[in-house]
DNA sequence: CCGGACGCCTGTCGGC
DNA sequence: TGCCGACAGGCGTCCG
């Protein structure tokens, strides 16, 4: 499910809820994620989350304070996975794999049909993590620019949609983003990656800045699991352009074709994408 | 190194 | 109505 428009409204709904909150108790429900969950998460009562960041997909909450570090968890939402804050004690949706009650009164409670997602306890510096390590940029930093992605282009016969994908290059693009942001730069997610003009590869960079940009605006895109921290969905949907779009292309009415890479759908205007 | 496929899970939806 | 296959926002791992 989620992308990086997703995670970004998730670390921000959650943020002023469990930022400086001590960990009262911590509810297992069930342990078995994509990994399984790190042993030490049992333990955390009386640890307090001095913060809440972002990497990529990943969400990073900070232990302790000051001198007194005590290490990182590393959140992984997965295909299906959010989170939500609700008064402590009350009633646990289904599929509500792990509950942090805090000493605000308030639970942090992740929720996850597929369990596809993760919970890791890292000890020292997260970025450096064998899992956050090799990623590339972020999207809507400087460093990715056209002649960051241009160059990381040549030579690449990889359509350019499963490149985009791809963490190594840029990270956050996911499924629906990729097709989005495809269509506003007017490329085929077909085309091989290094068969595309400089100018072109500018577009693309504008259009996935953009394309993020404005989901993380409206909260993410709700397909079916994912909801914002108070519950409610994510309100990028009406504004994807392509992505599962049975209909005509909103600019010339062409109808917009469905096709598959990678095992993922991909949507796209014959007509305006070249 | 690169590109492509697989598998991890549960839920939902369309077709017969 | 019921069953069955296809498909769903990710991504590490393996294979050629």
């Amino acid at each position: 499910m989620p992308e990086l428009p997703e995670v970004e409204t998730t670390c921000r709904g959650i943020a002023p809820h469990v930022s400086g909150q001590r960990i009262e108790r911590v509810i297992l429900r069930d342990t078995r994620l994509r990994w399984p969950v790190s042993p030490e998460v049992a333990g955390l009562a009386g640890t307090r989350i001095a913060g809440v960041s972002r990497r990529a997909k990943y969400l990073l909450m900070a232990l302790g304070h000051g001198k007194l570090e005590q290490g990182n968890l590393i959140w992984h939402l997965g295909m299906s996975g959010s989170m939500r804050v609700a008064p402590t004690g009350s009633p646990a949706a289904s599929h509500e794999h792990v509950e942090f009650e805090l000493s605000n009164d308030q639970s942090l409670k992740f929720r996850d049909p597929r369990r596809f997602g993760a919970l890791l306890y890292c000890d020292g510096d997260p970025l450096q993590h064998r899992l956050l390590q090799p990623l590339g940029p972020e999207p809507l930093a400087d460093e990715f620019n056209a002649d960051y992605l241009y160059r990381r282009c040549r030579g690449r016969s990889a359509a350019i949609k499963t490149f985009i994908m791809n963490s190594h290059i840029v990270v956050g693009v996911g499924n629906i983003y990729a097709s989005e942001a495809l269509y506003l730069a007017g490329i085929r997610p077909t085309r091989a990656a290094g068969r595309i003009s400089k100018a072109r590869i500018a577009r693309l960079v504008e259009a996935i800045r953009a394309t993020l940009t404005a989901a993380i605006a409206q909260g993410g895109t709700t397909l079916q699991d994912f909801t914002q921290v108070d519950g409610k969905p994510g309100y990028f949907r009406q504004a994807l352009q392509v992505y599962a779009n049975k209909g005509d292309c909103q600019a010339c009415g062409t109808a917009i074709r469905h096709l598959v890479q990678g095992q993922r759908s991909s949507y796209y205007c014959p007509a305006c994408q070249i």
